[in-house]
DNA sequence: TTCCTTGCAAACGATTTGCATTGGA
DNA sequence: TCCAATGCAAATCGTTTGCAAGGAA
């Protein structure tokens, strides 16, 4: 399975990858990776300002911004229409989410080879048969995480 | 596969759902039901109040809430973060999306039985091993729709 | 020096809500 | 009749943006 560079390497992966596109990796914007590396699942832009309270939303905001259209960070939108941020697949590793129903939270999935070559098969023939061209695809399991089935 | 009430008995069935909540199916939730009926693909509440001009946004955004609640139409949110909706499942029967990746069109697509089936084993593996209860899935496929891609 | 980036405050826009009125069972 | 539903206008709130100051190459 594709996992991506190693952690201590992300800034460099990061920073080369900003470069190339002529826009700066600032304190701040290390800041921003840093919190989203420490931590799994999606966050909100509020999430990530509890955590850097330095960052201020407006900056993190247009930080988020940046390194989405980077294809750094890629944005989501949970049950409630807001937004959560990761990263990309490239930095993490493909991986799918399991949504709680009840409670909201999403947490990060690996499968295994077997099962992913399962899903792209699967993927690959829906996009067909819709006349798409195939670019990913996006398995979310819906459930009722432990601590809500108390 | 299940497939829902014809699309004739959809205004009963929906009736009959809200009456054991005690919510009334008025003409303007009735017209709200008919509009989602007409088109394929989750609609955004401006889609619906274009289509519908006789119930002000809102009043469309109230029925929504008390529809999405009620179980009969299901809450989305597109890649720009926009609420859409669509008729629940059990009323259209069980499905999946194909997003375009360039313009955010959302179309339904149908699997056969046996790829569902699949689909059931492998997010029945993926919520056990996270330790959730299996609700549901959703497979998203990603790609580039035809006229994209001319 | 030259732009890109940051902070703050103000602006936006989708969605929600208060309140008086209307309408369905 | 009686309470839920509606319409309008005003309020929310996550997110974006204008502009002047700060910072990296």
């Amino acid at each position: 399975m594709a996992r991506g560079p190693r952690p201590s390497e992300i800034h460099a992966e990061v920073g080369r990858r900003l470069a190339t596109r002529g826009v700066r990796y600032t304190s701040g914007r290390r800041t921003v990776i840093g919190a989203l590396q420490r931590v799994s699942g999606p966050q909100s832009a509020a999430d990530l300002h509890k955590r850097i309270r330095s960052v201020p939303l407006s900056s993190l905001y247009r930080s988020l911004t940046v390194l989405d259209e980077s294809g750094i960070v890629r944005r989501h939108h949970d049950a409630v229409g807001l937004a959560r941020f990761e990263l990309a697949e490239w930095l993490t590793g493909h991986h799918h989410h399991v949504v709680c129903i009840d409670c909201g939270t999403v947490e990060d999935v690996e499968l295994d080879a077997a099962t992913e070559t399962v899903l792209d098969t699967v993927a690959a023939s829906v996009a067909g048969s819709a006349g798409y061209e195939l670019g990913g695809h996006v398995l979310e399991v819906e459930g009722v995480c432990s601590s809500c089935r108390v």
